[in-house]
DNA sequence: TCACGACATGAATACTTCTTCAATTGCTGT
DNA sequence: ACAGCAATTGAAGAAGTATTCATGTCGTGA
């Protein structure tokens, strides 16, 4: 344990910090997806995504099979659909707050047209 | 709504990627603290701080107040908490499953005694 | 109102991480 | 064994993030 916990949540955290990542880890989290499959569903290079699958297998977020001619993807930890959920909750209420605060702004006294954000 | 949300969600999981800013957000989730009791706990310079606490404050995870000559940060989305906790609760997982792995190598036929982790 | 302590900001340099390209490996069918 | 598709790798330049330093702001108490 020569980590810290906080040390290795940041680095976790980073390996979820991208668009592509977060998009490979909710289509895994449905079920298993062969290399060519993920590749229809997210609109990146071929060897690009080879590049984040390898970010996400470093992290042991992901295991791979080979199945024939394709290589199938799997999640190692179901539980990061709850993690990706929990994070939507906060990300619609963080959003939801900022938004009140705009109809505030607009429902005062007098208060003029006022262009929304 | 312009923005996809697996993009707001990278965002997100970015800013949750600095060391410094998990333990931020890990003291806010107990309590509020002031600038200089986060400045205790997280061996830092304070302009060091300062830069993590306004990364917290763009993405309005955090909201800070004055209060006399001391600011004080608390934390905007509680359920931050769970998240974090759900984190560690994976990476706990990820870190077993590679030690059983490590394990099972070591338990061979006349396995000797066994550390725990 | 002046000086001081508590924080914040801007800017520069040093790191990391992204994206893309060219080259490579591993199967499958012939 | 060879052609051809599927996926991966290494490397290089571009883009983004961290850390630090010098400076600026805002209250408080003398």
């Amino acid at each position: 344990m020569g980590v810290p916990l906080y040390r290795t949540k940041a680095e976790f955290f980073r390996t979820l910090g991208h668009p592509a990542r977060i998009r490979i880890l909710e289509l895994l989290s449905e079920r298993d997806h062969a290399v060519h499959e993920l590749l229809e569903q997210i609109a990146i290079e071929p060897s690009n995504l080879s590049q984040q699958l390898a970010v996400l297998r470093r992290t042991s977020l992901v295991v791979s099979r080979r199945e024939g001619t394709a290589v199938v993807y799997s999640i190692s930890a179901p539980e990061v659909r709850d993690l990706l959920m929990s994070a939507r909750r906060i990300l619609v209420g963080l959003a939801e707050s900022r938004s009140d605060f705009e109809d505030e702004l607009v429902v005062s006294p007098l208060a003029p047209d006022r262009a929304a954000g």
